[in-house]
DNA sequence: ATGAGATAGTTTAAGGTTGAAATATCCGCT
DNA sequence: AGCGGATATTTCAACCTTAAACTATCTCAT
């Protein structure tokens, strides 16, 4: 590990110091950041008070909701559509999940390759508890935020949604 | 992400699919689900082209991004107060990036607890191409994004921002 | 001076996440 | 029947991430 000079700045970063002419930042990225400050915002209250209120992890509660809407049971692919993560990581949490006893998986015997997931009536109840709470936090997160901003909210991100997916085709 | 095609269902538009719940979601809960579908979305087609074009990751991106705009450089705590990741998080990316000649670590010698990280001179040359590029790639993200959205986005996210900071106090 | 408490970083265990390669099964065609 | 390609899932290595415990250093009131 180098040393800091006596001098804390030498003459490269004065350069660098006086130099830099702050171009600004497109309006996307700023609007990004914003975006992206909300949202691990948001994320960071929900994952601590999972974990503390219910020892629960954001991954896992997430599946579970997913398998909550579907009682006939979801296939670990569908789980991976519609999640938005990779194969290998719903194999993963469906896995801990199996151990903790909160999800089922079963094998079909039409097509032995998938397997389908579905919550076991332990499952039901927890998730029924956290998703209460769930639901408290975000409100309490969004008290803050007018009838107009949200709808502004939801407009606007339905367009953005709109478009970032045109980019990934 | 191996093979999300173009099929891929977001948690968002599951519920919309789905529809008919006993319980009508509260409507804080919709706004929440789409602004996380819109963030992994971007931050997907981020990741994936910072890996495909350059052999770079977020995580490492972020941090050179708060780095170039401290030229003096920035302590591992700023740098994890700024990016709002654990202190253990931030050892160990400064610790790679140190690897690959990025980013180089400094002690103060007036006081020996804290160790401040810049970016050397390739680190610079690096990110400048990676900046440039991650610019272009949120300007095709939002390009379907009329003037007035990208106006209220700002807006209502900011005041969100504030709302969610408020609970965490 | 000095010791208690504050501050900066590191380490560790557990888990989440990806992308790619590998395995297993199915389906359609001949 | 059986082969070749498609589909569903698992495995793997590498990395990211956190919370909590730990080490090292500093500051300040006495």
């Amino acid at each position: 590990m180098t040393e800091l000079g006596p001098l804390a700045l030498d003459a490269e970063t004065m350069v660098q110091a006086v130099g830099v002419s702050e171009r600004p930042h497109k309006p996307e990225l700023r609007l990004w950041l914003r975006m992206l400050t909300c949202t691990n915002l948001v994320e960071a209250l929900v994952r601590t008070r999972l974990r503390a209120e219910f020892g629960a992890t954001l991954p896992r509660f997430d599946l579970m909701a997913q398998l909550e809407r579907s009682p006939e049971g979801m296939t670990l692919g569908q789980l991976s559509r519609r999640m938005m993560v990779s194969n290998g990581n719903v194999t993963g949490l469906v896995e801990r999940l199996v151990e903790m006893g909160l999800v089922e998986r079963l094998v079909d015997p039409a097509d032995r390759r998938t397997a389908t997931v579905r919550l076991t009536a332990e499952g039901r109840g927890a998730f029924a508890a956290m998703a209460r709470a769930h639901e408290g936090w975000l409100a309490e997160a969004f008290a803050g935020l007018g009838i107009e901003d949200r709808a502004a909210l939801m407009g606007a991100l339905g367009r953005l949604k709109a478009s970032v997916q045109e980019v990934q085709a």
